[in-house]
DNA sequence: CACAATCGCAAGCGGGTGCTTGCACGGGGG
DNA sequence: CCCCCGTGCAAGCACCCGCTTGCGATTGTG
């Protein structure tokens, strides 16, 4: 495979381990079966070729394949988004652990506009809204914040989870669909 | 000020901004106005020096005065409990998202059990099972599932909010009361 | 006064870090 | 055939890291 490739993917698993102190040029090349003289010719520095290696899979893995159009069953359709949501959210969760405790120290390395997850949370929001005025959810509620809810509900479990598992349920997928079915209660959904 | 304490809380700081690797022993040196030998003849080694300051506030800064006890009005009492929470969360969370990022590498920082989310999350629970068994909220759902969930989305909104800004609402206040209306309303509370 | 404890200062040790330089090799295209 | 481009290899530079040693100054206590 390309040898450009192989660094960019070795750079992005390490410092998913490490983060940006922890990655070292010679652990890359190492990684990535190269010579560390070769990476540096490639990217000109550490900071150059990690800023490439993240940037490319932060705005990447994102939630592609989720749409969420209105079908009928908002619960059902819901919890079943909101499980692909957070199995996304889970596969990227060493990245997104890693990048949230660096942000203050390395902000230079991600786009901070247009997250996946700003994304996922503004395509909620229309959802909710269509829920409204389509008269099946009560009117009385601020759809970005009932959105950023879900979403922060959602975002917490997938990322944390690990981290402090006595404060969740064993079962995920029990969890979420519990967690969707509350928040349509709330918004007057019936179930 | 004793010299001891104003090593531990310089540590503290330096871990919250830079991590476990970022934080240098001349660095604390530095800035707790001491001599770097000093540190070490104090706690022996880097490891063992950033174990105690970060266990002590790690268990310190919880959400010691937040009691949860039913006076009547269970959405304001919900609301102004979940207030307090996400600003005990907010005062930690540069050490938290620290903390996050860096579990998997250095778990031994940090005693993993009875963790002050962890706790508040066992409180909600309980406090919740009393709504039920009052009759004031619904039967049918999971008080530790549903208690993860608002946990949840009060820690990512407290813990998040600063790297990813346009997926909140820039009002704190009025997204907690929001959330806690929501998820209220979704265990049948009346509001 | 004598003693012990605590601290600062200067120096250094072995090792790791980002990054550079010089040179040799190999294979593909003119 | 030759040349050039991409790569490997060995070495090194200046700096930072955790940690140690030796010694002198200060301070409080018997």
């Amino acid at each position: 495979m390309d040898v450009r490739e192989e660094i960019l993917k070795a750079a992005a698993r390490l410092y998913c381990e490490t983060g940006f102190r922890g990655t070292t040029t010679r652990g890359i090349a190492r990684e990535a079966g190269v010579n560390e003289v070769t990476v540096f010719r490639h990217f000109g520095s550490k900071e150059a070729l990690l800023r490439e290696a993240i940037g490319r899979q932060w705005g990447g893995g994102g939630c592609g394949p989720l749409a969420l159009e209105s079908r009928g069953d908002p619960l059902a359709e819901l919890q079943e988004w909101a499980k692909g949501m957070t199995g996304g959210l889970r596969q990227m969760a060493p990245l997104i652990r890693t990048r949230l405790g660096e942000f203050e120290e390395h902000p230079e390395i991600v786009p901070p506009r247009g997250s996946p997850p700003a994304q996922a949370a503004e395509m909620l929001t229309r959802y909710l809204e269509e829920l409204r005025s389509a008269g099946v959810a009560r009117a009385d509620f601020d759809a970005r914040m009932a959105a950023a809810m879900l979403m922060a509900a959602l975002f917490a479990d997938g990322i944390v989870r690990d981290g402090l598992p006595d404060m969740f349920h064993e079962n995920i997928d029990s969890s979420i669909e519990e967690y969707v079915r509350i928040f349509l209660r709330g918004l007057g959904v019936a179930a």
